[in-house]
DNA sequence: TCTAAATTTGTAATCATTACAAAAATAAAT
DNA sequence: ATTTATTTTTGTAATGATTACAAATTTAGA
């Protein structure tokens, strides 16, 4: 994917930071937070700010090209997926999975009239890899 | 339901300020902050402390007759509802309503081999009150 | 009543985030 | 190409929620 072109797309001027943080999301797909995404990228731009990464991630929020999850009750997480997927926090390893569910599912019986914008899934507990060792 | 027993019988000595605080939530059950709680009861307990809201909070989740939320990003809210269910929150007034849910309808594709602890389901949009204005 | 333990309180420290103004970079205009 | 205006980035200070911690108070036990 051409990352400056599909910034544009979406209102976006590709500053150099812009790119590097938009590209760091959607290649990595790790759920980073502010401090991961800083830290990762402040040995290729060594003049950068956190304040941009916050302004930044804030616009993408803006323009819809980014989402965000708060899992844990003291850190933001962001995700260039925008989709309506779930997510999995193994509370050992602390990695984070992606997962599927389908709305329909969840909840209609109680939001009858109500008009739905945005649902988040949490699950919590021990993935795969961490239970077998 | 008698809070001094409901504590004890979860290994809480029931002081004065965790009787108010367990029964705000109780009977309130209006998923408030630290602040929220802290307003409503400094009447009535003039010499409360935030300190001591948070202090018993904690322990009330560690024995498990509380459970948290985190549907706005920066604001954790309280449940003394431990039962697996999800909630709404309305953009428009704010309120906050419980949802049900069939956690066995989510995700469970994924999470083959997975272990679960918890899950929470947060919902946003507009309710049906706020529709009809 | 005295002593020890638990609880509450107030204040200071911490940490993530926001606000804001100056500096730097980019784009537009002459 | 130079000046001017606009946008973006940056650094620092301010804010606000939460935690740490030690002193004061209350409760329980001897």
């Amino acid at each position: 994917m051409n990352i400056a072109q599909h910034l544009s797309t979406h209102d976006i001027k590709p500053s150099y930071q812009r790119i590097k943080i938009y590209e760091y999301l959607y290649e990595k797909m790790n759920h980073p937070t502010v401090d991961v995404i800083y830290k990762n990228l402040v040995g290729e731009i060594p003049t950068l700010s956190k304040s941009t990464v916050y302004n930044t991630l804030k616009l993408f929020i803006d323009k819809g090209i980014t989402s965000t999850l708060t899992i844990e009750d003291n850190e933001v997480r962001y995700d260039a997926a925008i989709d309506s997927h779930g997510h999995f926090k193994c509370t050992s390893c602390g990695a984070i999975f992606d997962i599927k569910y389908d709305f329909k599912d969840v909840a209609m019986n109680k939001l009858k009239g109500f008009e739905v914008k945005e649902t988040q899934v949490h699950v919590k507990g021990k993935c795969n890899q961490c239970l077998t060792k």
